[in-house]
DNA sequence: TCCTTTATTGACCGATCGGTCCTAAATTGG
DNA sequence: CCAATTTAGGACCGATCGGTCAATAAAGGA
């Protein structure tokens, strides 16, 4: 048996990095194959055959992106070098930071996804809640941590609560308000789930 | 001088209102003129005539859409016949209401045009901002009114948070959560800046 | 009635869309 | 070196995109 011919010439997971990028930035219907092509400087084949359909590379975008940037967070969510309440903050504060220092406004690439895909797309929409209730599991976990004479109902709830103002500070970041202002309807959250 | 010809034979505002309901659900890519053309029943040539270019009938849209449903939520805010903090109330549970009642996930069409359309288009960015702002001098109105003896800039950030919240709640529509989940959150929310 | 003005219709345009295919290049096992 | 296998590059495909245009129809004023 022969182990195949021809090696790629590029590194998938960078590739997915880019086409993620732009996937997140700009939507489904808004990014055509050209732009993927332009931004990753490979031919239409090559990512046909390594990823599939431009619906299929969609998908994988926001696998990659529940890898990176979902489970990023939610490692976050569970530092140990944080207090609970701590962690939460600091979970509330990274898309307030990606404003402030690299003029980050992508918002969450989930929610968009919700946006854009999820009513024509069931598969998108699963990747999507799966993504979501990652997130809130983990602010769940912190919360009970926080204040473990706390009821779960009400845990689950402010947990909720939780993952709908970080979904809201991403479309304002999206909309362009400033992190100043995103930072102190952040603190207001906080103390309304102490 | 002489006054017009030929009548048109469609009603404008009405016509407006389906392409409002078109680009809100799917988006501005994923709208063609093909689908404003079957939805309205008109011919390609007199939409343009009518509203000029696909990007213009999108701002013409999102106009549309401040009207109707930011003016209406406004005056919700503004009714006489509930008390300050009910009004806040009215207003975060409109979307729940909408999924409800009417299965109605379009979401915030303001919020899906920031996710969309603001980082290309800056004419749709300047009426996303010109909406939210409107509420959210409303949603200070009410607070104000609820807590006289508030600091201004309490009331401020309060309101900001409590259109973030509301962001967030029509995201979360979006993405198939159930009304009574956004119920609970909602009164979780409004216990917050009480 | 005829002329002017405007609206409607459908054919038509070039460009671009996502997707396929064929050929050439690169690699390994025999 | 050769055969087999896989990738890379780019020509090519039909379909659809947003947008235009010329011909026709419908109204009011003269």
């Amino acid at each position: 048996m022969q182990q195949p011919g021809r090696p790629r010439e590029f590194d998938p997971d960078e590739t997915l990095s880019k086409i993620m990028q732009l996937f997140w930035e700009h939507g489904y219907e808004a990014t055509g194959l050209s732009d993927i092509m332009a931004e990753t400087g490979l031919g239409k084949a090559s990512l046909y055959s390594a990823f599939g359909s431009k619906q299929s590379m969609y998908l994988k975008a926001l696998a990659h992106y529940e890898k990176l940037v979902v489970d990023a967070a939610v490692s976050v969510l569970r530092s140990p070098d944080l207090s609970p309440l701590d962690r939460i903050d600091a979970f509330l504060s990274s898309p307030i930071i990606a404003v402030r220092d690299h003029k980050d406004r992508l918002g969450c690439f989930l929610c968009n996804a919700a946006a854009d895909r999820a009513s024509l797309d069931k598969e998108t929409g699963v990747l999507v809640r799966r993504g979501y209730e990652k997130m809130r599991t983990a602010i769940a976990k912190s919360l009970t941590e926080a204040f473990p004479e706390t009821h779960s109902d009400i845990v689950d709830v402010r947990s909720q609560l939780v993952l709908t103002v970080y979904s809201g500070l991403r479309v304002m970041s999206r909309m362009g308000l400033s992190h100043e202002i995103l930072a102190l309807a952040k603190d207001e959250a906080i103390r309304a789930v102490s």
